[in-house]
DNA sequence: ATTGTAATCAACATACCGGTTGATCAACTG
DNA sequence: CAGTTGATCAACCGGTATGTTGATTACAAT
């Protein structure tokens, strides 16, 4: 099981009622209950997932009076995205299959990948 | 586990040893034998790490004699980007304010649970 | 035909995940 | 104070993920 950093924010990603509450902070914080209300789960379950948001660094909170605001904290996701950039080239345009090949030569030498 | 494509991709990317083996195959195609080479595991953990990766569409086999040669295939990842991108205020740039608002929050976190 | 090589299949152990319910804690309200 | 609200804690359950070892398939080489 993972432990890096990385593998924590994509499996934190890996779960559509995570990234539609995440959705939800976008556009600004909220409670518990606040995030909970769409989802056809328990109050307990949503909160669950607030914790893995939370580990994985994504999500922020603060307290008001019996109230836990959630906030979103994106920093994390540029890990991800600069991973994934590395992988532009295999998923952008019109590559046809000699093109791809050619780059794939071309950084067999250079390795930058890490 | 959920089912939708974009979950699917964030789980398979959810795991060190899955993304060396994709920058493995960003320089080109390999075997299950030797893509498992540098890992401390066993050949048949690999070839599961594989099918995880072609569940999810980031990789394409072949068959040659009694190899099945892989390769990436990226396109999985643009919707992953795509995604992300939606995000890009929250982990670039100018974010003074949201950043000031953070720490504030992180400063009264009052609890230290797990 | 036998042997060797590449990879998968099958069964199994262990651990984690995502959900449930019930109890509890903490803070406000009347 | 008692009661309500917001949220977490604790225990539990079923399903799935990740690894193991051993058997098996498929093809090549001698």
């Amino acid at each position: 099981m993972p432990t890096d950093e990385l593998s924590t924010t994509f499996a934190a990603l890996a779960d559509p009622t995570r990234r539609a509450m995440l959705e939800r902070l976008a556009g600004g914080e909220a409670t518990v209950g606040e995030l909970a209300a769409p989802f056809p789960m328990s109050l307990q379950a949503v909160s669950k997932h607030l914790q893995v948001l939370e580990r994985a660094g994504l999500v922020v909170r603060g307290r008001e009076a019996q109230r836990r605001p959630s906030q979103l904290d994106g920093r994390p996701l540029k890990a991800a995205v600069d991973w994934l950039e590395e992988y532009r080239a295999f998923y952008e345009g019109r590559l046809d299959r000699l093109e791809r090949h050619l780059r794939e030569i071309q950084s067999q030498k250079g390795d930058s990948h890490a």
